[in-house]
DNA sequence: GCGAAATTGTTCGTATACAAACAGTGTGGG
DNA sequence: CCCACACTGTTTGTATACGAACAATTTCGC
């Protein structure tokens, strides 16, 4: 082993590496959501919530609204349809795709739970002043 | 629909959360370490890292040192020692325990690709000036 | 020293994630 | 008009992630 490659080494310190870091963070926010909206997963209710804001869309036009690949929003979709929050129809003018629409029960559960993902989002970035967040959530931004 | 709850739904805007930046940002640095350590996923190249930084670990240890579960550093740790990157013996103090040591393949793998770690960080945090990176990395760690 | 509590590793079930391959369908250029 | 190309949804395979339950073992309080 070279000088270099030892000096390397022992510089390399996992813990300091973005890609830990976010992970870390990624799973933070996930147990603070789970704690706050049991009944959806944050792509299940990021989905669900996208719907309702177009109102009606493809199931791979979803996917590329919420930045899930075609076989990870099929899975979303599917289990939000077991659970009738959203209907599907076939599109008459291209029959390829799946035409997508929040149900009633749907809509009504998203307005019911909606409040919980601001609580989830404050709690999230509780660490941090408001001045601190606006800083970080632009830099966060850049790094999408 | 009252009012109130109109306006809160009209206010939750799905793109400027924490947890669906954070999420992306993720599957953004995903796919920067999947071009430049295609043999290795972040996780198992964690464990693996940590395992040479620390000589010894014990399985639940070493998944506490790279946060995560028991559950999912036994899958990480199964197919690390599938390809004899790590060994793992019986602790004869504490027979519960699955003492493992990093292979010496598996140092020598882990200071052939130590290297591309940093690319991958480097690569990651391209889109921030050095500024802007000490002041993110500082506010991100808080988050986790 | 002994019984309750904690720890270790395992297994099961569920849910992202994404690459790759596929068939069926639409579309645009020559 | 037609063929190459692009797009749609689907399936399969692999790899995190984590809760929950479990048996075996160790530790700790009293």
């Amino acid at each position: 082993m070279s000088d270099s490659e030892k000096r390397q080494s022992a510089n390399y310190r996992l813990e300091e590496q973005v890609g830990f870091l976010l992970r870390r963070a990624n799973q933070r926010h996930l147990s603070i959501f789970a704690r706050h909206m049991p009944d959806f997963t944050p792509t299940q209710f990021a989905a669900l919530a996208k719907l309702c804001d177009l109102g009606e869309a493809s199931q791979n036009a979803l996917g590329r609204a919420v930045a899930m690949d075609a076989a990870t929003i099929k899975g979303v979709v599917d289990r939000l349809r077991k659970r009738d929050l959203v209907t599907a129809h076939p599109d008459t003018s291209d029959t390829r795709r799946l035409l997508l629409r929040p149900s009633e029960t749907g809509r009504a559960v998203y307005e019911e739970v909606v409040g919980a993902a601001a609580e989830i989002t404050e709690e999230t970035l509780e660490p941090l002043t408001s001045d601190e967040t606006a800083v970080f959530l632009a830099l966060l931004e850049r790094l999408t």
